[in-house]
DNA sequence: TATGTTATGTAAACAATGTTCAGTAAAATA
DNA sequence: TATTTTACTGAACATTGTTTACATAACATA
């Protein structure tokens, strides 16, 4: 008899309208509005319901930053398609900068919000995340480059200061929402830029 | 009679041990332990006679936002003295990350508690704000070395990718707490050696 | 010295948060 | 139909930041 499975289903269902519910306060009006009576009277079940599918704020919170990992990295990967290594690391700058963008509180709740998650989205170094397959993209983009120009060079260290310089450029326009400077997009061209020519130069 | 001064000198010194509690218990335990509650506590007085001195605790958070922000200048400011413009910026990015190592949570407070504290740091830009200066030692840095290399290029578009690359390799380093990398130093060297032989190269 | 005024301080309450738990109603099973 | 299991909720708890009505002490004035 298929009641058991009907019941199973229903279940996963009410959880995921719960994360949906949660995606969509969060992008309209920030995490902090993603408070827990407010996800329920979305859902239409009491607060304490909530309690049924997931142990705490924190775990939908979490699940939310490993979606959201996800759809980094397949803008990521889009962005790697048919380029050599120079260019890749140029497109990679700008997917990258292009997600904050157009995801500003999710990207707020990775990175910004809580180290927690964001130590969660880079921890799982055995089963590798999603966090950590970008790494890898921008890594083997690094490497490559650095062959091709016979420079020695640690290529770990150039990918931390990439990744940390792209965060850099996002989080403080993320912030900074008075102060108008240069887009986003065009610093992270000329961050590259940069890289990719200091590390060719000298 | 010095009955009038006296009770302002005592109001003035109280309100100073608000602070330096608050400072303190940001420093200790992060800023979430900063609450009105321990700190009344820590000065020995109700939790209301604070709202007698400040108007809220996110107007202490600001002000000791400010007092850090100086703090940062002139750690800053002794870095430059006496250098050529790329010395001056190869410091001036040293002077930062140490900041931001050397007061962690005072770091976190101002560039990544909440966007309203840092857009206050950046906010006067009429009356010139410890925040406003410090980028002003970078952007004189960065002029002077675009002008010693005979380059044109936009030096308010350098400084911003500058603050954002030491910004987002200190913060970073504070929220990825797990994942140990290159030290922020070292990667601070490598980001300003790589701007300046990138932007003379090519 | 007695009286009025002002500054200082606090207890108690309010609204909002995440979370827990006892109890209830409904559904599935026997 | 009776029993057990599951789903669900109202009410409470311990926290927050903040406000308000009230008391008290210190001062100024007559």
């Amino acid at each position: 008899m298929g009641i058991r499975e009907r019941r199973e289903r229903e279940k996963a269902e009410l959880r995921q309208r719960i994360l949906d519910a949660a995606q969509h306060l969060i992008t309209e009006e920030g995490f902090a509005a993603m408070t827990m009576r407010r996800l329920a009277e979305q859902i239409e079940y009491s607060p304490a319901s909530i309690y049924l599918h997931f142990k705490s704020r924190e775990e939908i919170a979490r699940e939310l930053c490993e979606l959201g990992c996800g759809k980094l990295l397949s803008k990521m990967q889009k962005a790697v398609a048919g380029k050599d290594a120079a260019g890749r690391i140029h497109a990679l700058g700008q997917a990258y900068v292009r997600f904050g963008l157009e995801n500003p509180e999710t990207y707020r709740l990775i990175f910004m919000e809580d180290e927690a998650y964001m130590a969660a989205a880079f921890g799982n170094q055995s089963e590798k995340s999603a966090a950590n397959q970008a790494g890898d993209l921008l890594l083997g983009a690094v490497q490559e480059y650095l062959k091709s120009i016979r420079r020695r060079q640690k290529a770990q260290e150039v990918v931390q200061l990439l990744w940390a310089t792209l965060h850099g450029i996002v989080s403080l326009h993320l912030s900074c929402t008075g102060f108008q400077g240069a887009p986003p997009e065009e610093l992270a061209a000329l961050a590259t830029g940069l890289v990719v020519k200091g590390l060719a130069g000298g």
